[in-house]
DNA sequence: AGGTACTATACAACTAGACAAATCATTACC
DNA sequence: GGTAATGATTTGTCTAGTTGTATAGTACCT
């Protein structure tokens, strides 16, 4: 008796399948939260479990992300990341066709710490603003920054910063006309729980950290930032120098 | 087989790791209020009660306190204790940022000793009012306290102080309207078996004994006080005169 | 008999929102 | 000038909804 070729088609991949071409015909944008997992169980007639094991198969092939408490959102694609001695980045993404923002959750001045007033040639203890947040590109997160500024020199850089959350105007405001970068060091990581979190990554993750100090035409520096790409969604590339 | 070496870290505690670095890195000082609840939970993309689960085990660590409606302060560090003319426990504290607190333990009218007749310029065996209890910062007991004021003068500072607990009204209700301190006695102790308990110390503690007289405006005595500090809760400063 | 796919249930972890309670800064008032 | 009133801010508490994980059981296939 001939053996029918098994096409074995398990529940889960079924609906992991319809899921997938309704993500493809736009069905969910990127960055839209899927139903609910009891939700799609319901429609699909299915244990909640069912759902999952296919969920969990998109999830893996990046095409979703789930946030427990939340939901299960639609990811997005991979972005072109130019790195030269100018680094703008709206300038870089907007030139892609891609939609560049900026979200800040952090705002705040206090001390630094040895390796902060090292890189911006302070002297242990001194005052710094801090600014930490998100680089998007079209709402997906791509990047997660940290900058460090010394006080001293930008005494309004806080209240110029919370309304602008542009960098490059900000400094120009407070006097820096131009900046250019002065070192750049790059590490390969893997993503912490809460960066994972604000990356919308799965712990463990690749992350590309890219360590450097942003100079201003005399030389002094002015800046010292660290940034933590996700190394799905973007790809480095190092720009002729100009 | 992939590297799969994840144990379980819920957010929180990964959040609570953060902010204890970034206490020993010495971003926050002592006393210093860290971010609001809401600030810290936009910082790290996630809720407020997974942050305030983090606080929680921080606050249970004994590294930060939180007080409703002011905010979350680091606790490190022993609480100052400025020794002026002037000793006002719940002023000292609460200008540091802590809450301060009593709690009356008796509450009694008897005969003077030779000691307390002889301090406070009585007959031996005249009546005085005996205060005992402790002083709490943030709940943690700071020091126990032993107050004896003339009976004759003062004939209802016991009903008075059923109600406010605090020391300094209670002599305004009385007619002292402003006291200052005449003398101060300091000594090195070690704790006995009922004092570590009340303080919340292991027997042979370190303790600080202060024996003072305060007197009123025409400098008639009016409080004769010791009090037993927790020595490694407190640092006693002195304060410059007035 | 054993394995695979799915079901069923329960609980833990995190999100979301709302409201209460304490505190703080400002304003108005006398 | 001091004091009361007010409104905004911040922590505390509660309820409800969603994903993550663990355990146990059932049906079907080889």
């Amino acid at each position: 008796m001939p053996p029918a070729p098994k096409p074995k088609a398990p529940i889960w991949a079924a609906i992991a399948e319809t899921l997938r071409a309704e993500i493809a015909a736009g069905h969910y944008a990127p960055g839209t939260k899927l139903p609910t997992e009891a939700a799609l169980a319901a429609r699909f007639g299915v244990n909640r479990h069912t759902v999952r094991h296919g969920l969990a198969h998109l999830a893996e092939a990046g095409l979703v992300h789930a946030r427990r408490g939340s939901g299960v959102f639609v990811a997005g694609g991979s972005t072109d990341y130019p790195l030269g001695r100018r680094v703008r980045f709206h300038q870089n993404l907007a030139a892609s066709g891609r939609t560049p923002s900026r979200q800040i959750s952090r705002l705040e001045t206090r001390r630094a710490d040895a390796a902060e007033a090292e890189a911006l040639a302070l002297q242990p203890g001194a005052e710094v603003h801090v600014v930490e947040g998100l680089s998007l590109a079209d709402g997906v997160p791509i990047a997660a920054f940290r900058s460090v500024f010394p006080a001293a020199r930008f005494p309004g850089l806080i209240a110029i910063l919370r309304e602008t959350s542009s960098i490059t105007t900000a400094l120009k405001a407070a006097g820096v006309a131009d900046y250019t970068r002065a070192s750049t060091r790059l590490t390969a990581k893997s993503a912490s729980a809460t960066l994972a979190l604000q990356l919308q990554l799965s712990q463990g993750a690749p992350i590309l950290r890219s360590v450097g100090v942003n100079v201003d035409a005399a030389g002094a520096p002015v800046e010292y930032g660290k940034t933590w790409f996700a190394g799905d969604r973007v790809t480095l590339t190092v720009a002729p120098e100009e």
